[in-house]
RNA sequence: GUGGUUGUAGCUCAGUCGGUUAGAGCGCUGGAUUGUGGUUCCAGAGGUCGUGGGUUCGAUUCCCAUCAUCCACCCCA
């Protein structure tokens, strides 16, 4: 039989040891500061009902669907004829379940379900790997991890604030350079009611937030193909105007410009909130109001957040924002949440890319024996066990072959000591420790050993 | 879904204006050094030149298709 070639489907990819090292190290991080705000974490199941995904993330997001296709002879229950049929509808009968898009949905439905389980407000964090059938490229994956804070049940701005810290906290930790943008839904939906495009409400916030991609020439003919007019236009331009007046000078110009919108003053207020609480906490990252900045998930409905590198071009490193409705479908009405999400594979090209990683998180094993024989062996064997019980981490070559291969791969693996105890040092009992860095070598009695380690 | 890039050794890549034996560096294995790695020297293994078809006396090279890959758009973490 011919060896398959190995490999993995598109999108997706394996770690090495020395990349799960830098993994663990963002997901520790991350972890640490949740824990430090007070949330707690859950799981939730890699796969979903499709009824809890489909519609929660727009057109697009269903498209980008993992769907799964049902066990057993899945054909032989399809009612409709299989000629001509939109494949979308057939999907919907030949598959049930599908694998979860991102981890705020399925916590929605979690909440839901574990009413009488949790208790309100509610703060939880989830680190969990998401599925989306996207074309990959830079900094977009077929599955990736993200790392997700919610809190449900609370109105509080205080939350909104408490995950710009969060942020903060993480990339400060973490060494990355990161402006948080924060905008609000009700502000962008003021100012489709102020310019009368209430109808045409998502192709003015897509227009919107492709500025600084496409520039406001983009911007301009963008919306002249989505039929708005030369005065709605001037309308826009005013807001994209004041881009570069700091956050409280477009908050007064949002006044002036909502003043008979209800709604979009309402937005105006509760970014303001969040800012002047700002006035008296010190924030490492900076904070700006975005009015550019949209966010394509259609579920939320007051503050939105993103969060960019200063340093390298990758898109969104984490985004998030409040949804006022997203457990009424599952039948839980009038309950807010607020929460943003961590893109960990994108902060690891970002930190790969500056080279932010801690040098000494690379270390494993401290101590390895060389092995030299049987009898050598069960002469290391209890050393070894009262090193692990000293918390040091260390091990043993399982094969008594050549010492050159054994060097190799101590060396190979990093490992700062290794011990050599053959007949001359059994017979003196002591350890010969041979410093792998610095290639020095010394006997020594174990407990000297054990103090030179801890 | 749309447009483009690139597929040659385990990895990174060179090369062949179509010709007999396809190269380098790194890595790997062995030796110099039978109790010493990372440096040095010597030797060796490893390739259906992505896959299928076409043109040709002859294709890794030219043409077509296909798959994979990366990048951009769309959208997003």
């Amino acid at each position: 039989m011919a060896a398959q070639k190995p490999s993995v489907p598109k999108g997706t990819r394996d770690f090495l040891p020395s990349e799960m090292v830098k993994r663990n190290f963002i997901f520790d991080t991350i972890k640490e500061v949740f824990k430090r705000f007070g949330y707690l974490p859950i799981e939730t199941p890699s796969m979903e009902n499709l009824s809890t995904l489909l519609g929660k993330y727009g057109e697009e997001g269903d498209k980008l669907l993992f769907k799964i296709l049902n066990s057993g002879d899945y054909l032989s229950k399809v009612k409709t004829s299989l000629i001509g049929v939109e494949s979308g509808k057939l999907a919907s009968e030949i598959s049930e379940k599908g694998l979860r898009y991102d981890l705020t949905v399925p916590f929605a439905r979690f909440v839901v379900q574990h009413l009488n389980e949790i208790t309100f407000p509610f703060k939880r964090y989830q680190i969990q790997p998401v599925w989306r059938a996207d074309r990959p490229q830079k900094g977009r994956y077929r599955e990736f991890y993200q790392c997700d804070v919610d809190v449900i049940g609370s109105n509080s701005m205080l939350n909104e604030v408490e995950l710009v810290q969060i942020i903060d906290q993480v990339f400060q930790k973490l060494n990355i350079n990161a402006v948080i943008k924060i905008n609000n839904r009700k502000i962008l939906l003021g100012i489709a009611e102020t310019i009368n495009a209430k109808d045409k409400f998502i192709e003015f916030t897509i227009a919107l937030d492709k500025l600084d991609k496409i520039g406001s020439d983009g911007v301009r003919s963008e919306l002249i193909k989505s039929g708005f007019s030369e005065s709605q236009i001037e309308d826009v331009f005013s807001v994209i105007n004041v881009i570069d007046q700091n956050n409280k000078q477009k908050i007064s110009f949002l006044k002036r410009m909502l003043i008979d919108s209800e709604i979009g003053l309402k937005g105006v207020e509760e970014v303001e909130t969040i800012l002047n609480y700002f006035e008296t906490l010190s924030l490492n990252t900076e904070l700006e109001l975005d009015l550019t900045l949209a966010r394509g998930l259609n579920y939320y409905t007051g503050a939105i957040f993103e969060v960019q590198s200063k340093d390298v071009a990758i898109g969104s490193l984490c985004g998030g924002g409040r949804y006022d409705d997203l457990t009424g479908v599952f039948g839980l009405k009038d309950v807010s949440g607020v929460g943003i999400s961590f893109g960990a594979d994108r902060i690891y090209d970002v930190m790969e890319q500056l080279d932010v990683f801690p040098k000494e998180i690379v270390a494993s094993t401290k101590v390895m024996f060389v092995n030299f024989g049987e009898k050598e062996e069960k002469y290391c064997l209890p050393l070894l066990q009262k090193l692990r019980e000293n918390g040091i981490n260390s091990e043993i070559y399982p094969e008594s072959v050549k010492m050159k291969k054994q060097m190799t791969y101590a060396n190979n693996k990093n490992i700062p000591f290794v011990i050599l105890v053959g007949e001359n040092e059994m017979g003196k009992g002591v350890l010969n420790v041979k410093d792998m860095q610095s290639g020095d070598q010394s006997e020594m009695k174990f407990e000297k050993l054990l103090q030179k380690l801890s």
